[in-house]
DNA sequence: GCCGTTTTCGGCCCGACTGTTTTCAGTCG
């Protein structure tokens, strides 16, 4: 199996590490993150880059070493670097780094001075009072790493909508204060939050400060400052916030929204123009030039707007300087939802009901697609049921107006990549969405096979969820995006980006991947109650993150246009 | 180790907070 690009941003990330704990040139040691963060944001993989000769040297930090050093790795699975730097210093010290108070240099002095290579190591040195006789120790960081060695560790991320209620109750309680708006990757509206970057326009920062150490919800205080506080609240959520002027408020939410990459290269197109960026503005010596809106901070950079969910340094800063950023899709621009249940099967409401929810939420079609016949524990529908709710949709349908309910199903993808359904069945319906709901261990190679398989029938408008995973509780099962998605484009089978909260799937990544191959998405709620219609943003969310505008996505589309591109699929295959 | 509309060498984002110092280094975001 090749070498996966997550594979090698690790491989430079530990280098990283480990260059820093040596002391190595930093500049160097930020290169490699650098190119971590850059092979990680790849619409497609090295290898297959690779193989379509493409020069790795003209990606964003990446020179002719490394693009040699890539190609090294994707030969031979190693990295040399790595290997070597690992043999001079053996131990965990990849763990040791996320400890709070222990960065690099630290590390390198208790291991240089105290021997210690290990969490184990660190523990015993803490125990016979070792550590705290070091020069830059104290008893308060030797306390502090002493916690945190006996927690586990936990480098715990939340899931968007967990972290939306605790942000929308913060910044109610805040909202007296000033203004609050929540930056960070939530405002960025990553799939998970690791903690809240909050900004509160207050003239008062020190007030700010005391209002929200006294939140109800707070469990510890990590650093109070007269313009920034951190916090960690009950759910072990950190929270940052800051009070910012009105003169800065632009400038500052740039900064607090990040990401740091992004800001990293805003800031160096100001330093280009001898300008200075910070949180508190655009500076041309001591003038400030622009930091109110982050509008104004754009425009005075020569760069059009970049909306939140681009700003990853993927490439988005090259667009706004041409002027050039797509138009990403926005939650107005549904009009269908592509993916829906009833109680026909383990859906909570009847038919009729959900239709009204969908409609009362602003769409003008559904798809009710309710399970196969081998998902017996939810009463998955055989042929004879299908047709039966076919009769029952036509019944519904007669009595609606300006909605139409099409006839769908969620067929299960058997082991083999065959359907649970015969084509007969799947023939009489408007959308078929085929979904993997066992298997989930099958070997890459295998599981890929089987979801393509599953595309070649003609019949398969949509696949349903194409990871699998359950954010937080269950991995993405073993697939090979890159196979996967050139196989969508050339087949012209739709995929989903699923909208409910624990699944985003396709993520962002994904979806970017496979929109530069020129497949369309069906970006859907999988609702199985009335009030699951509302998840849509969510999904929409990971499309903006993906780049992804209404033409890429078919739900967008008017009924009859719709169903078109779902025709056109069958009459290809004919 | 990367990069160039001043540069192929000499730069490389920027500031807040803490704990340790006694003017600052390290960490963090």
């Amino acid at each position: 199996m090749p070498v996966q690009n997550a594979e090698i941003a690790a491989m430079f990330d530990q280098t990283a590490d480990l260059l820093e704990v040596k002391g190595d040139n930093p500049f160097r040691v930020r290169a490699y993150r650098r190119a971590a963060r850059t092979i990680e944001g790849l619409p497609q993989s090295v290898h297959s880059m690779l193989a379509a000769k493409a020069d790795l040297s003209e990606l964003p930090g990446i020179g002719k070493d490394l693009a040699g050093k890539i190609a090294d790795i994707v030969a031979s699975e190693h990295f040399a670097l790595l290997d070597a730097l690992k043999k001079k210093l053996p131990g965990d010290l990849g763990a040791m780094a996320a400890l709070p108070g222990l960065g690099p240099k630290r590390i390198k002095l208790i291991y240089d001075r105290l021997k210690i290579r290990t969490l184990d190591d660190l523990r015993q040195a803490i125990e016979k009072g070792r550590l705290r006789k070091l020069r830059g120790f104290g008893e308060v960081t030797e306390k502090k790493i002493a916690e945190a060695l006996a927690k586990p560790i936990e480098t715990r991320r939340y899931k968007l909508s967990v972290a939306e209620a605790e942000a929308e109750a913060l910044a109610a309680y805040l909202k007296d204060s000033g203004r609050v708006v929540v930056a960070g990757s939530y405002r960025r509206r990553r799939d998970t939050v690791g903690d809240l970057d909050v900004l509160v326009l207050a003239g008062h920062g020190a007030a700010v400060g005391e209002r929200l150490v006294t939140y109800a919800n707070v469990a510890d205080v990590i650093a109070q400052g007269p313009t920034r506080t951190t916090v960690v609240l009950r759910s072990g959520l950190q929270v940052d916030v800051r009070a910012v002027p009105e003169q800065s408020y632009g400038a500052a939410l740039l900064y607090f929204t990040g990401s740091k990459a992004h800001n990293i290269a805003l800031r160096n197109i100001a330093a280009k123009r001898k300008w200075k960026l910070n949180e508190y503005g655009l500076f041309a010596g001591r003038r400030r030039i622009a930091g109110a809106t982050e509008e104004e901070v754009y425009a005075k950079l020569g760069l059009a707007f970049v909306p939140p969910e681009m700003r990853e340094d993927r490439g988005e800063v090259a667009l706004a300087q041409a002027g050039a950023l797509p138009k990403l899709i926005a939650a107005g621009d549904i009009r269908g939802d592509l993916h829906v249940h009833s109680d026909w099967t383990d859906g909570t409401a009847s038919i009729a009901e959900m239709a009204a929810a969908a409609q009362a939420g602003g769409l003008s079609y559904m798809a009710l697609t309710d399970h196969s016949r081998r998902q017996t524990m939810s009463h998955g529908l055989d042929a004879a049921r299908v047709a039966r709710q076919c009769r029952e949709i036509d019944r519904i349908n007669a009595g609606l107006s300006g909605f139409a309910i099409l006839k769908g199903i969620e067929v299960d993808i058997l082991k083999d990549g065959r359907l649970d359904l015969p084509d007969s069945a799947l023939a009489q319906l408007d959308v078929v969405v085929a979904s993997v709901h066992s298997y989930f261990d099958l070997a890459r190679e295998a599981q890929t096979d089987r979801i393509i398989r599953a595309m070649r029938n003609p019949h398969v408008s949509v696949i349903g969820h194409p990871t699998g995973r359950l954010i937080g509780e269950r991995e993405p099962y073993e697939v090979d995006m890159d196979r996967l998605t050139s196989a969508a484009a050339e087949l012209g089978c739709c995929l989903e980006i699923n909208s409910q909260p624990e699944r985003l799937d396709l993520n962002d990544l994904h979806a970017h991947m496979a929109q530069s191959k020129g497949v369309k998405f069906a970006i859907s709620t999988d609702a199985h109650t009335v009030n699951s219609f509302q998840y849509i943003r969510y999904g929409i969310d990971q499309a903006r993150r993906a780049w992804l505008t209404a033409d890429d996505v078919i739900n967008t589309r008017p009924l009859t246009e719709m169903r078109k591109l779902l025709k056109r699929r069958l009459l290809q295959a004919a």
